[in-house]
DNA sequence: TCGTGTGAACGAATTCACAGCG
DNA sequence: CGCTGTGAATTCGTTCACACGA
């Protein structure tokens, strides 16, 4: 089933389904209904059908959903089903953080490749990695065939780095530098901005309870 | 102006236009169209129009809005014309990314304590803090008046977290851990989730080009 | 009977389009 | 004339409610 359209949003929940089945298949339930899933997940039973509808029906009336089936229908929904080569450009501490952090890996996203532009950064070993000049990433990148970038550098340096990724055949890019880029219509981008969070945090203070 | 009810998104869009008055007043430009801002965040004027006109009329027609005084109404708008004190759970990497993250300060948000509960990590000097035990929470976050809570601990660590940020006195949660939260309707909560942002990367690269 | 799958109803957010003011 | 401010129209996403199958 190829779904017309599907919201940005729906996908996000998508990902909150699957943990929950990780879950629910950890404890070795068998079968879960759209109630279960949206308990924990925090969302509406009807949502959840909705959402799971939009790419077939994996559901038993009067029953539920078969947990262990339906985590893979997931998955492969979400292009979970393979790995993931992820470049990862900006060694500083945002950077070391993303590297190191084991979620990825768990997902099937593999940083095959660390850049920075500081000489004091280049040649470092990270893990099983060398953080490599900005220099190579053209090469590197086409090389072991990245398919996603992370920018992870101060605002100004984000464009052009975004820019060498694109033109080095990244197709995704997810940037938490705080600045819009601008990529051609076929580049994926997801923007990941800490400042924004907190200030939509300093808002709902600010307003909250009349003040 | 008390405005009725803002999207989330409206919010999020009245931070960009922020960043976008900033530049602006930096090349010293004293006005700007919706156009203008619409043009650098990246969405339609009418938008940027509409936004606006829920906390008042700043413009002035056929000319476009004052700079300067757009800046100040925003910055006020959002909860920015103070400064807010925030405590940092986790010391892993992230934690200290985070809290060595220039753009907070900047916006007006003072990291004033950092907790673990990792012996190896507490008592290590963080700039002009000193990570403390997380058993010490309640008292400091109290003491401190602390008012937002930046969450980056595992996620099983996560929930009772929240609940020690909550019974000290905590309004706000920025949450990092890959973990839905159960706060109470009074906490504002707000999640950012890594593991979700390169998912739907991966469901984009998946499902474009009808693959 | 129970819970899915889904059209239909609803509500929220965005875009349109134009009246009105500088 | 140019650009804001805003009701109206539209699009998009969520929720309702019920027919249907296990």
């Amino acid at each position: 089933m190829r779904p017309a359209k599907i919201s940005e949003s729906a996908v996000r929940r998508l990902s909150l389904y699957l943990r929950v089945l990780d879950a629910f298949e950890l404890v070795g339930k068998t079968t879960v209904s759209s109630g279960d899933l949206a308990e924990v997940g925090g969302m509406t039973p009807a949502q959840v059908r909705k959402d799971l509808s939009h790419f077939g029906s994996f559901g038993k009336r009067g029953l539920g959903y078969p947990v262990s089936e339906l985590r893979e229908r997931v998955t492969e929904i979400l292009g979970l089903g393979r790995r993931w080569r992820v470049g990862l450009v900006g060694a500083g501490k945002l950077g070391a953080a993303l590297f190191f952090y084991d979620g990825f890996r768990g997902q099937g996203f593999d940083v095959v490749g660390v850049f920075d532009n500081d000489t004091g950064k280049i040649g470092q070993r990270w893990g099983r990695l060398v953080v490599e000049d900005i220099e190579s990433m053209d090469r590197v990148v086409r090389a072991t065939r990245i398919e996603m970038g992370i920018i992870v550098t101060p605002a100004l340096s984000a464009q052009p780095v975004a820019d060498l990724l694109i033109a080095a055949g990244v197709e995704a890019i997810l940037n938490f530098a705080p600045t819009r880029l601008r990529v051609p219509p076929e580049i994926t981008l997801r923007n990941v901005n800490l400042e924004i969070e907190v200030e939509s945090l300093a808002f709902a203070l600010t307003h909250e309870n009349g003040v």
